[in-house]
DNA sequence: GTCTATACGACGATAGAC
DNA sequence: GTCTATCGTCGTATAGAC
């Protein structure tokens, strides 16, 4: 009886355990905050002992600084919808399905960088002032530009940002709370189709892009 | 020399004694999280020794329910701003600016509120299932009969409150990050002035109210 | 590369003097 | 009602065998 899986190079066990730990470390952090969450708990979730944790991330917010920035490095290629639209309509109608659905399929990442920034930023401030201040200024201008062209209302377009950070966000970090308003029951794939459908129609009519 | 202050009565004393390590904890727990937070930085804030905050309150979990039930009451509170209204351009004008006044107004007790619902709502569960949910039916009935009488557009009631909530409540739980973006200012009179003019702007154009 | 055992520190909670 | 001293627990991190 001959072992026919290819052994695993030290790189490839390297890989699948960064992975299965920062899976698990994306979930706890969410479920528990930074404070909440233990080594042990991560690494029982993960499926390895604790000290492997230790091996792979050294200290515990070595783990926490490397699950924030994948959920914002996700943020960021959901600009590219707004980016390649020429009109506000098109473009704001992208981006809001971009983050719902981020909000959708990484609910965890959603709420660990939610209460990263509401405890003060401490780990990522840094990011806060270069990469997601450059990626504002972008957009505002894209926006102010499709204002200037008059082909949306006049609103500042910061406050439009916030509101679409928000809204679409709320569906992840408040999930919870939105399942209970609907019977204890997460949303089903014809309910968030409508949660699309009614902030995009509130927000496009807003800004009157329709 | 006589003394001229009244002796304060124990009633008074544990009256100002709750309420000076209620405002120190509310802010210890929006600032480091339920987990992060501890029961020596809360008494070093209020200036109290540690002992006796469990005097008070027996456990570091029971502090913190009454810090949660203290922001949830004043959130109540601003929806009489809503009821009072014949048309939805007046009532929803009044909502918005109520809850964006409490984010400036109340911005620690804001994030205690998000960090909790965030982890699941271990502690105030029950109030989500009773209170909460009386309290958006109630609202929703409001919404749905302004579309009714055809003074707004036929939106879901529940998605375009998600969207009053996410939206004003970003400002107090994303403070930091919309500070940081405003250049590491806090936002003026003037700005927050804007934001909830904006805010307005946005919602009552798109739900068809202006 | 993996895991057991443990050092070390911090935190919640309480006992008991005043 | 107040406060000092302290107990027991738990969590991060590491040392060292395999």
């Amino acid at each position: 009886m001959t072992e026919t899986a290819r052994p695993m190079r030290r790189q490839e066990i390297r890989e699948q355990n960064e992975r299965l730990i920062l899976q698990a470390a994306e979930k706890v952090f969410a479920e528990a905050g930074f404070g909440g969450a233990t080594m042990q708990l991560i690494a029982d979730m993960a499926g390895l002992p604790k000290a492997n944790l230790h091996y792979y991330f050294t200290t515990k917010e070595d783990l926490y600084r490397r699950v924030v920035q994948e959920i914002f490095e996700i943020w960021l290629h959901a600009a590219d919808a707004m980016d390649h639209a020429e009109d506000p309509a098109q473009g704001i109608a992208a981006y809001i399905d971009a983050k719902m659905e981020i909000s959708r399929q990484h609910p965890h990442g959603s709420k660990v960088w939610a209460s990263e920034v509401m405890h003060g930023a401490p780990v990522i401030q840094d990011y806060l002032e270069t990469t997601l201040r450059d990626w504002t200024e972008g957009r505002v201008a894209v926006i102010n530009r499709w204002i200037a062209d008059g082909r949306m209302a006049p609103v500042d377009p910061r406050h439009l940002l916030y509101m679409l950070w928000a809204t679409t966000q709320h569906y992840a970090d408040f999930g919870h709370q939105i399942e209970t308003l609907n019977g204890g029951r997460a949303l089903t794939d014809q309910q968030w189709s409508d949660a699309k459908q009614s902030v995009k129609d509130i927000v496009l009519r807003g800004i009157g892009a329709l």
